[in-house]
DNA sequence: TTGAATAACATTGCACACAATTTAATTGCG
DNA sequence: CGCAATTAAATTGTGTGCAATGTTATTCAA
């Protein structure tokens, strides 16, 4: 039998550690990503605020936030980059001038086309089944959700 | 039956896709680990290569980096850091001045009693049953191997 | 109505990640 | 042997994440 000792000890093993397993698989997801996000001249949060804006344009930055789980000391940055690229437009609103909201430029729009092709990319690199893949984001997601509990 | 477009549509969601589940995960889990961590005044990137040294102590600058998934222009700084707090030591071989081992000081072991308790923490955190949490560490461990290949 | 509390975003400072480059040491091939 | 190729770290520059703080606008309660 263990002692508590021998377990403590396990539990702290890098590959017994599902933060770990986390914490590298998505740094490796983003390399992944690169070479095809190099393409649309985004960066992998770039992306993700895109996805957020192609589903519903015209959020409050807040809004985003919520989405992506990001404060605006991140958005903020971010955002002036992709409104610089031209992407993006950042309008403060008259009604109440705390808020900015975040608009899809026409070229904003038209790079929703270019990266139609690239969930496909990344399927085959997973080498997952879609039926497998959806269990997993689902479980994730899952976690996630105790997490910020 | 559903268009390539639509199909295409529904892969760019945000919360269908893997690779955010993955991102906004590990995120959520580094927050968890924050207030545990400062206790011991480490990071959790600096925690990981603690979490490294602490099973096999000694190693070179690149095999932390492969254990770790990280290359000598993240690891570098973090382990001067590490170097500066008193928790190891960096030292060049003298064999192949190439070089730089890293040794745990004192310290460095003694935060290990520390650091005993939090896997028990993130646990409790994370909701999880063992088996399921081990089930899924290990579906994102193979996910990793897939994508660095 | 007014002043405190709150809300939304911006700013600052620190610590990663990582590409690209540099420096220095070692290896290996002719 | 000599020198090109390789290897191991370090350095530089950019872009996140995020805590802490600042700024400005709005809300709400006495």
């Amino acid at each position: 039998m263990p002692s508590n000792a021998t377990t403590a000890n396990a539990m702290l093993e890098l590959d017994n550690q599902l933060c770990f397993a986390l914490y590298s698989t998505s740094l490796a997801m983003t390399r992944v990503y690169k070479p095809l996000l190099d393409e649309l001249g985004l960066t992998y949060p770039q992306y993700l605020a895109m996805l957020v804006l192609w589903e519903q344009d015209g959020l409050m930055v807040s809004e985003l936030g919520t989405r992506l789980y990001l404060d605006s000391g991140t958005l903020t940055p971010l955002l002036k980059r992709l409104e610089s690229f031209g992407f993006i437009t950042r309008i403060r609103a008259v009604e109440d001038e705390r808020r900015v909201y975040i608009t899809l430029s026409a070229a904003g729009r038209k790079l929703k086309t270019q990266a139609a092709k690239i969930p496909g990319c990344i399927l085959s690199a997973s080498q997952c089944s879609i039926p497998e893949l959806v269990a997993l984001t689902q479980q994730v997601q899952a976690l996630r959700e105790r997490l910020v509990a």
